[in-house]
DNA sequence: GTCTATATCCGGATAGAC
DNA sequence: GTCTATCCGGATATAGAC
């Protein structure tokens, strides 16, 4: 308790970090407490100290990354809508290459009826903070003058949020589907489509 | 064997039938040869006899559904391409109505890192199929005169594909997605949006 | 906080009778 | 073609020692 770092135990967190890439590689029901104590090098027990049940552990699982999610988009507040498109690009990106891993959403929209119901509510809440944000960076951009289309700002938001996970997914199928759907994107939003390749200054 | 349709008895295609009807509902690893023989009232063993592994099961499964998938395309190579967009987004229909099923490309991409090598192979066919006839629809109507869009029809098709398989998922949560993404596609691709009341097909 | 040990259940799979 | 019986492994979970 008197650790450096807060209430929690470093095992927590261990815990907590590793059953997040299994939910992301494997999905929830296809993960199991065996396969987190034995990568942790402790016993099948001591996970179950943690969180005494696997619900608890996944309604914990979807908490945190709710909390990081509000971070992440509260971060990029002062961005320009084009530019927030960007990083939510970037946020496929880093899934599919962290070992094709998919979208949270992903996951739990896709087992969602079969899920605790803990786990629901919090899952429920989740895609609506991930479809609020797409909504609001269409709403933005068409604001800005920016972004040029048809239609709402909330049905833009939920195409490109539904576009994203399920390319997410066919990705571990052909990867080259991503990029393919991220650039017929920005061009339905009118924006300038060759992603400008960010690379690493140069001034030494 | 000299039953009136074909040499496969009726147990067999009882078992596929309902054994595709878990597939789309709980995703593969999430249904068990027990839950389809207590459904059809006979033993485990009487599965084990038509189908000696689950991997042969599923093998089935994608097969028969890519028989009847080509036989769907074919049935209305005679249709304009606004109209083949439709009958895709009745597809979609058809499998939330369902019970909110969601679509054979959305459970096979989602649980395809895990899949045995032999429906792999398989369901990578079965999604290009899919992907192909999205992108056929998109370079038709453009042909036709009747889409509009920016850039290659590869990425509208890839895009739409994309799309209807993430709304179908998060329709999960909430059901009001798939009519939302659907008539955003119409107005991304110039079409007239209210959409005609339909009847079902029958993709048997 | 972590361990041993154990209980219970379910999943896939097989042998052999009917 | 379907049955009984059985095996094995894995998954969730608990009691109680250290």
């Amino acid at each position: 308790m008197n650790k450096l770092s807060g209430t929690k135990g470093e095992t927590h967190k261990k815990i907590l970090d590793l059953a997040e890439t299994l939910l992301l590689t494997h999905g929830y029901h296809a993960f199991s407490y065996q396969q987190v104590s034995q990568a942790l090098g402790v016993r099948n027990a001591a996970i179950h100290y943690h969180f005494p049940h696997k619900t608890d552990l996944g309604v914990a699982l979807i908490q945190r990354y709710r909390r990081r999610f509000t971070r992440f988009i509260e971060a990029q507040q002062m961005l320009a809508a084009d530019e927030q498109l960007e990083r939510y690009f970037e946020l496929s990106d880093v899934y599919f290459l962290r070992n094709r891993q998919i979208c949270p959403s992903g996951v739990l929209s896709t087992e969602f009826p079969r899920l605790p119901q803990a786990m629901q509510f919090e899952a429920e809440a989740f895609i609506a903070d991930m479809r609020t944000w797409a909504v609001s960076i269409a709403a933005r951009g068409r604001a800005e003058g920016c972004m040029h289309y048809q239609g709402e700002p909330e049905a833009i938001g939920a195409v490109f949020f539904s576009a994203l996970q399920g390319a997410l997914q066919l990705a571990r199928v052909d990867g080259k589907i991503l990029d393919t759907v991220k650039i017929q994107i920005r061009a339905m939003l009118g924006l300038p489509s060759p992603e400008p390749l960010r690379e690493i200054p140069d001034v030494t």
